[in-house]
DNA sequence: GGATGGTCACGGCA
DNA sequence: CTGCCGTGACCATC
């Protein structure tokens, strides 16, 4: 077999494969788990002088098991890596792991890896491990931004002024990186980096160092310094092109990169640049002829802040020189050239959904069967696109916003009545209580972790419309698009890009009752979803028991498995025609609001990614012989 | 009142 | 220690 790995002839480092053990967490791999499972990469699968990927991932899948972490505290004070419930530990004991969480980190690694050949099981595994990483940060991130606006509220209430916002990407990233959840810390990756795929977009450049993608939360090259190279040059690994610099030119697939230094504080050019550091760097990576990503920073609507960045792929480094630049000071450029054989970039995916967005026929003239084939009925219209074949199904059915549950569901609907509240809804909201006393939403919306089942308020509770533990029940916000494709038949994407945590939409259609769905199914009708057998997926979003040592996973409350079936065949809405996925950028949600039946909850479907615009969005359905598994590899 | 620009407090890494 | 193709939040201004 192939190996998977190249070390980097040049730069053979002869760095240990662990440097420093006593911070490295050593992790149980991933095991095999039903439909869920991820993929296990065996030690012996490398070669002995290669780096085993698995070495230094300190993402846990396996719930039961603990992570033997080898800090210097004593092991019967406790476990700050345990998994399950914990008793919660007195304050000296926390203040010990605390400063046990602070101790530096090892310096970078100085290995330069390239991967070759990923087998598709193993692609798998690393998106996978990937996504996880991505969910935690994500997840994280809102439950810290929630726990401070709680916080400010406080604060401004003693004392007048200004309470300036904590930044959450960056806390969120040392929560993280103090606990070992950093990937690809133990290793440097020229080209593409395993799970990381062409598109993927991101709120914060902490993230991107989160994930090992850029190391540098503020300069644009990342290298690896002359000191740490075995030969002593500098070699470039990434950079992120953000327009800071007034000389770029970004054509797309060729871009025009000026190196940096010489800037002054407001980011004018006041000296010449000298070729160092990161400017030596690709020099020297050009010479060797090693390939550099790019990650593309810039505006866009829909983001958490106004910026996104989106990797775009691997660039080659085809020549540089010394120029005079706007300024007038000499500043060194360098021509990246896009590789062959990738996938669309991702930037340029963006602009084309916002150029659909703006004006659909003209960005995309054929293909539409429908410009709303949701007829008015949802807020915003749902495009139906057909450019591969004749097939115009969907126009057959009726399109339901919401679903419809047999009448008896909203017998004594009105008896456990709604909360009083006046005003939003806050921590003595009886609704709030239902749900283990815990805001459910941010004030975005974003859900901040899934649960067995989530109250809302409904049409029986006095607070407004614009209550906080209103949002499942709105309906659709973003516009999507059932579309045509070889491998899946039909599916969904949107042409906004949805943040991780966002509402999408719910699973509609006509709920059957246990016995009318057998009934339907002796009839030969083939057309039932059973929300039973859908993945547990909301237990993923917003588990923190790898970063709080007291999380208790939510539990409450705890509902009777799920007896009636969805008949799909006379009405459905977009989410119908969603895909199957193992590893999905969606999940769904139990949701309670307007009755009091909870064997009859609605399906609410949440992204548990950033979302680019015109990616397939993707469902666990269960059971994979029982759905037929479309996607070969998850997005 | 949406865009823009300044300022502030942070951060990892070379 | 410094400085980085700053970042992201917030506020004043246009």
């Amino acid at each position: 077999m192939e190996p998977k790995l190249e070390s980097l002839e040049p730069f053979e480092s002869g760095f240990s494969l662990n440097p420093n053990p006593s911070f490295s967490p050593s992790v149980p791999v991933a095991q095999s788990n039903g439909v869920n499972a991820v993929h296990r990469l065996d030690d012996d699968k490398f070669d002995g002088s290669e780096m085993n990927l698995n070495a230094n991932n300190a993402n846990n899948f396996e719930e039961d098991e603990h992570v033997n972490v080898d800090l210097d505290f004593d092991e019967d004070v406790m476990d700050p890596y345990a998994l399950a419930i914990v008793p919660v530990a007195e304050d000296n004991q926390l203040a010990h792991v605390e400063s046990a969480y602070r101790r530096k980190p090892p310096p970078r690694s100085a290995e330069l890896v390239r991967v070759t050949n990923l087998e598709i099981e193993d692609e798998r595994y690393f998106r996978e491990l990937v996504r996880r990483t991505r969910i935690l940060y994500d997840s994280l991130w809102i439950h810290c931004m929630l726990e401070d606006d709680i916080r400010r509220r406080n604060v401004m209430n003693v004392m007048s002024g200004r309470v300036p916002r904590a930044r959450g990407d960056m806390k969120v990233a040392a929560l993280m990186r103090d606990r070992g959840l950093w990937l690809n810390q133990d290793k440097r990756f020229v080209g593409p980096i395993p799970g990381i795929h062409v598109g993927d977009v991101f709120c914060f450049r902490m993230e991107l160092c989160v994930l090992g993608i850029h190391g540098q939360i503020q300069a644009g090259i990342d290298y690896l310094s002359s000191k740490q190279s075995s030969n002593g040059e500098p070699i470039a690994t990434s950079v992120i092109v953000s327009g800071g610099y007034e000389d770029d030119e970004d054509s797309g697939d060729v871009i025009v990169y000026t190196g940096h230094g010489g800037q002054d504080k407001n980011s004018r050019q006041v000296v010449h640049q000298k070729l160092e550091g990161g400017n030596l760097g690709m020099e020297r990576s050009m010479h060797h002829g090693v390939e550099v990503r790019v990650v593309r920073g810039f505006k866009y609507k829909g983001g958490i802040g106004e910026k996104v960045y989106v990797y775009d792929g691997i660039y080659k480094i085809e020549e540089y020189w010394f120029d005079v630049g706007k300024s007038g000071f000499g500043v060194y450029k360098f021509k990246l050239v896009r590789m062959e054989g990738q996938p669309e970039m991702g930037s340029s995916i963006l602009k084309f959904a916002e150029s659909i967005r703006a004006n659909p026929l003209a960005a995309r003239p054929v293909g539409y069967v429908s410009l709303d084939m949701s007829r008015s009925k949802e807020q915003v219209p749902v495009f139906l696109f057909n450019d591969i074949d004749d097939n115009h199904e969907p126009l057959n059915f009726d399109y339901q916003v919401t679903t419809i549950f047999p009448p008896f569901v909203y017998h004594n609907a009105r008896s456990t009545g709604g909360c009083n509240c006046v005003d939003g809804c806050t921590l003595d909201c009886v609704c709030v209580k239902k749900n283990g006393g815990e805001c459910t939403y941010d004030l975005n919306g974003r859900i901040l972790r899934g649960k067995p089942i989530i109250f809302e308020c409904g049409p029986f509770c006095s607070c407004p419309s614009n209550c906080l533990n209103r949002v499942s029940q709105k309906g659709v916000k973003n516009r999507f698009e059932v579309f045509r494709s070889m491998e899946t038949g039909w599916g969904v994407r949107s042409l906004d890009l949805i943040q991780a945590g966002s509402f999408i939409c719910e699973y509609t259609g006509v709920v059957l009752t246990r016995d009318q769905a057998q009934v339907f199914t002796m009839n030969g009708e083939d057309s039932l979803v059973y929300p039973n057998r859908f993945g547990e997926r909301w237990a993923e979003w917003g588990d923190f028991s790898q970063v709080y040592s007291d999380y208790v996973r939510p539990s409450y409350p705890s509902i009777p498995p799920l007896e009636f079936a969805i008949d799909v065949s006379k009405m459905r809405n977009v989410a119908c025609y969603m895909s199957h996925s193992p590893c999905p950028n969606v999940f769904v949600q139990l949701v309670m609001y307007d009755h009091a039946n909870t064997a009859f909850p609605h399906l609410m479907l949440f992204a548990m990614e950033n979302i680019p615009p015109m990616r397939e969005l993707s469902l666990d359905y269960g059971a994979a012989d029982e759905w037929t598994e479309k996607l070969a590899i998850c997005n």
